[in-house]
Order: structure tokens, then C-alpha cells, then sequence
DNA sequence: GTCTATATGCCGATAGAC
DNA sequence: GTCTATCGGCATATAGAC
């Protein structure tokens, strides 16, 4: 089972890779399975060759969006970037408005409480993977409490900026953030 | 039309007490009309006989939470509150739970882009209000950077501290927030 | 104004042909 | 593995009796 296994795979990575960017875009409600299968070039009976259930998409889906958005978010940075060079980028006007690179941390935030653990562990595992990123790739367990901070300044900055419906008071949420990261 | 304009008010006020209780805790797709007016004593049926659409019973349901949700949280306290006093509260470990005065701008942040305008007004109004409150009721028109940064701490800490699957993590978030507003 | 009944549409999941 | 077709359920919104 050489090429028929892999090809399975790269259309499931293809699905996951539509899955992540509808999801992070809409919500989990607004979004149905057509609708992904659809972006995916496929129809809706194939579906359940990949998943059990559109619960487990939606898990597997929040861990591919968040890799595709801390590569755009990391790409052009230094190896080890500082915190307010994540931050400039993060929290720049074009991730407020619907952007590219969308991070699913920020704009999946409310939705996860609804959905069951799997969901909900997928998302607290990424989000303790981008505070680790912060902290600069320590080797250290704990967190401290100026990193979750900082992740909550740039993660519900965005969040906040994104749902307001004033440019101007979005505009003031993400330079307030980004200088409260900074000092 | 003394009494009966009177009543159909009242009425009205128990619909959006109803629905501003579950859509906070529940957000806008996981609640139908149904639920809203069983939750109300009534039927479906009536519920037009009030609101034009589910969307304007979302946008006037956020407006009546917030105001219920604020009531409760500055009951004990002075009557012009220090930040601090606010943040105790606020950031306490029974509302990331399922406490009982769920706050609308931290449980709903990601679900308002999703709306319409009026909605999203709405939800704008009252995050500024909020903010407002933060900054002391002072008479500005401006909002300050730390007032902004002081807002995304209590409404962005909660929202993630409510979203994160790990009782642990969750507990630190509150209080690294609850620390950082206070410096 | 409130009720019951219904029109209309969408979604998740399954069955069976190829 | 992917397709078409369909089951069963639930949602918003409307119509008409009282």
C-alpha cells in the first residue's frame, strides 16, 4: 500500500487545509461540511473517509490553521524573535481585518467553550505552544505570568480589534497592546 | 393604551432577560427562538409580535446583558471603583466557570464579527461603556492606551481563561491579568 | 398578543453504485 | 475512495384561529 496510502493522505492534508482557513474565517456554525469538501475539490459523500465526524475535522482543522499562521507570522522573523517583533507583526491592521494569515487562537476564542474536549484540548495545546514561542523556546515548564500576559494582550487585542465595529477604536486596541507587550 | 402597551413591555423585557441569559452563556447559533421563548413562558408564535428577526433580538439581548452583568459586578463595590476592585471581581475564577453574571463582551467577542451591523453597534456600545467604566467615568472622550490595554486584560483574560480546557492554566491566566491590570 | 400548524430550507450522517 | 441520493431532524419565518 505505497502510493494509494499517501494519496489518501495528501487529500486529507487538502481537506484540513480548506477545513482550517473556512473555520478560522467563520466559526465551526457557519461553516458546513459542503462547504469544505466543496474548497476541497471533492463532493460530500467522500468525507467520511477521512473523519468520523465533523467535531473531529474541526479539532484536527484548528491545529493545521494554527501551523499555516505561526509559518506566515514567523517566516520573515529572526530565529529567535522577540516578543514585539511578534507583536508588530501579530497585531498589525491587516490581521484585525480579515487578513491572509487569520490565527485561529484569536478568532476561534469564544467558539471553543461549545464544542466537546477534543476541540477544546486541540486549542489549549496550541495555545500553550504560541505562549511557549514567547517565552523565546525555553526549556522551562512553567509559564509566568508576564508571557500569559502577553498572550492575552496579543491574542484578545486581536480578538477585541477584530469584533469592533469603529476603525478608529480597532486601530487603538492594537497599538495599545503592542505597546504594552513592549513595556 | 394604559395598561396593555404597559404589559406588552413587560413581556417584552422577559423575552430579551431570557435571551440575553442564553445567548451570554450559549452564544447566537446554539440558541434558537424556541428556546428563548420557552425560556420566557411562551410560544414561538409570539415572538414576532416583539422582534422583527433573531438577529434584532441578538443585538437588543447583548445590550440587556451587559447591563445585567454590570449591575452585579459593581453591586458591592464603591461608588466610583478602582480598577483593581473592578479586576478582583471581574477576573474572579467563578466566571471563567459558568458563574452566574456572565459577561457578553468576554463570552461573545468572536461571535460578533460573524453578525450583521447592528449587532456588531451594539456590541461596540457596550465594550466602549465598559471601558468608560475602567477609565473612572470620566468625562474624556478619549480612551487611554492603559485603559485600552487595562480592558483587554479583564475582557480578553476571561474569554481565554473560559476558553482553555486546563483548570490549571486557566486559574494562572486570571491571575497574571488580574496582576497586570493592577500594575 | 398568543396560540397551533405549517411552509421552506439547510445540515449531519448514512446507504449503495461504481 | 468518491460519487449521487436520501433519511431524519431542526431552524427561521409565516398564516390563520381565538
Amino acid at each position: 500500500m505505497g502510493w494509494k496510502s499517501e494519496h489518501k493522505q495528501q487529500t486529507k492534508a487538502r481537506i484540513l487545509s480548506a477545513a482550517g482557513q473556512l473555520f478560522t474565517r467563520l466559526g465551526y456554525e457557519r461553516v458546513s461540511i459542503d462547504d469544505v469538501m466543496a474548497a476541497a475539490g471533492l463532493t460530500r459523500g467522500a468525507f467520511y473517509a477521512h473523519f468520523g465526524s465533523k467535531s473531529e475535522l474541526y479539532a484536527e482543522a484548528i491545529v493545521t490553521a494554527a501551523i499555516r499562521a505561526r509559518n506566515l507570522l514567523l517566516e520573515p522573523l529572526s530565529e529567535s524573535p522577540s516578543v514585539d517583533a511578534i507583536a508588530a507583526r501579530y497585531l498589525s491592521p491587516e490581521r484585525a481585518r480579515d487578513g491572509d494569515a487569520r490565527c485561529p487562537l484569536a478568532f476561534l476564542a469564544t467558539d471553543i467553550h461549545q464544542r466537546d474536549d477534543q476541540v477544546r484540548d486541540a486549542y489549549t495545546r496550541v495555545l500553550k505552544g504560541f505562549a511557549r514561542t514567547l517565552a523565546g523556546n525555553t526549556t522551562a515548564v512553567e509559564l509566568s505570568p508576564q508571557t500569559l500576559r502577553q498572550l492575552v494582550l496579543l491574542v484578545g487585542g486581536l480578538a477585541l480589534a477584530r469584533a469592533v465595529n469603529d476603525p478608529a477604536l480597532s486601530q487603538c486596541l492594537l497599538d495599545a497592546c503592542r505597546q504594552g507587550v513592549n513595556g
